[in-house]
DNA sequence: TTTAAAATATGACATATATCATGTTTTGTT
DNA sequence: AACAAAACATGATATATGTCATATTTTAAA
């Protein structure tokens, strides 16, 4: 197994401000885990006790709406960590953690990484500044949800996945989603979701190839109103 | 002016994890400020120093969306900070926060602050508490308006107001927002909230007295649907 | 390769919500 | 107290989106 302090993963996220020997000391506790397409990592509701970091893969974070639809609230890249809240509060998880794709995922026992926290400001300091951060991107999604229409909504979640994760070498998304779980992204039903992509089509904003989304005019889907 | 040191607000925030010698610090380099109902604090966009420290009355933080109209994110009272996210990072603030009703505040500059950031970790750990808390609030509220109806989410609004700010003593909410304020907390026309706050009355779930509102059916809200 | 299941697509229709118009009440100001 | 301005209220209508039904295509499995 792969040893934390020579993993260059670290470097995207809150664990690069640990020091050689507290990722020494991690690394020897640390559980790898293989995860295939679909599968839950996490549910609502269960009690982590430490933190995911995400070597390969994709994952959405969703939570249940008491009308039974899920939402997606966030993905999460190779890079990133998950379940950081469990660091600062005992209680259950509040997002279920799926599979977007096969992931590779290494869990680091909360009890290892606590000690950190109390003892190192950086690492502290530095998962302060990426929640701030989540907090801010909360923000703009409210303001979405409440304010916009399913059109700009599915147009700038287009744009997002885009800008933030790139496409593939035919030009693709290479964020594969299904037209539900964009409909879970800006919540819709699946079917407005698939009425307005087809829309985009023959506006000229997009072409699908399958399930695949491929932006050919960005500057027209910013101007989607 | 009061001295933070013997000031009872702290202890409904994470100043309350400082120590007697850093308090008296940050007393003598804090301002105080009034400010009248209507008022702006800050507006998205300005660069905060520090942090305010809310000693009386409540405010509302808000962002104004790319349609021209403004979502309410938060509602701020008494004993809460504002701009904690100023502390970790450079950038301008995303949201206004605009007063209720008269406020008195104090301002805690942040090159005083930024101090016990890096030597206290008790002070952050306890700002990671209450942000990861903000964060599951918010992904409470992206689901709320991803999922739910109008008429659900005003029902849960008044909810939420009633069981977190109370009532004056002849029942009324003791937060006193406009029409216009409940339509930018939940996202819809200033039309819509009246007109489901007329429904909430026929249906004997509230009462109103001008603007004042009454809630008579607590369990009859929540089952709104 | 064949077949079943799942995902995508589209039409018809129902419904919630927005918008515009207009009137009434409340609030604040001189 | 009188007035103007703001907030509240309600009707009529337009529009966006949801729901249900039903094809069609794609994917996964036997």
């Amino acid at each position: 197994m792969g040893k934390c302090e020579q993993c260059i993963i670290k470097e995207f996220n809150s664990l690069k401000t640990l020091t050689n020997d507290e990722l020494v000391r991690i690394s020897n506790c640390k559980t790898s885990r293989i995860v295939k397409k679909g599968e839950i990592i996490f549910e609502e509701g269960d009690i982590l006790k430490g933190i995911y970091c995400v070597r390969e893969g994709i994952c959405k974070l969703t939570k249940l709406s008491s009308n039974g639809k899920d939402q997606i609230i966030k993905l999460v890249v190779k890079g990133e960590l998950i379940g950081q809240r469990s660091l600062v509060s005992d209680e259950s998880v509040n997002l279920s953690a799926i599979a977007l794709n096969d992931m590779e995922l290494c869990f680091l026992p909360k009890s290892e990484i606590i000690n950190d926290l109390q003892k190192n400001t950086n690492f502290t300091f530095d998962l302060l500044k990426e929640m701030a951060h989540d907090l801010k991107e909360a923000d703009d999604i409210i303001v979405n949800m409440a304010q916009k229409s399913v059109r700009q909504r599915l147009a700038e979640t287009l744009i997002y996945i885009n800008d933030s994760f790139g496409t593939k070498s035919d030009g693709t998304l290479s964020v594969l989603l299904s037209r539900e779980d964009f409909a879970n992204i800006i919540g819709t039903a699946t079917e407005s979701t698939i009425r307005v992509l087809s829309q985009f089509k023959k506006e000229d904003l997009i072409t699908t190839i399958g399930k695949q989304i491929k932006i050919i005019d960005l500057e027209g889907l910013k101007r989607v109103e």
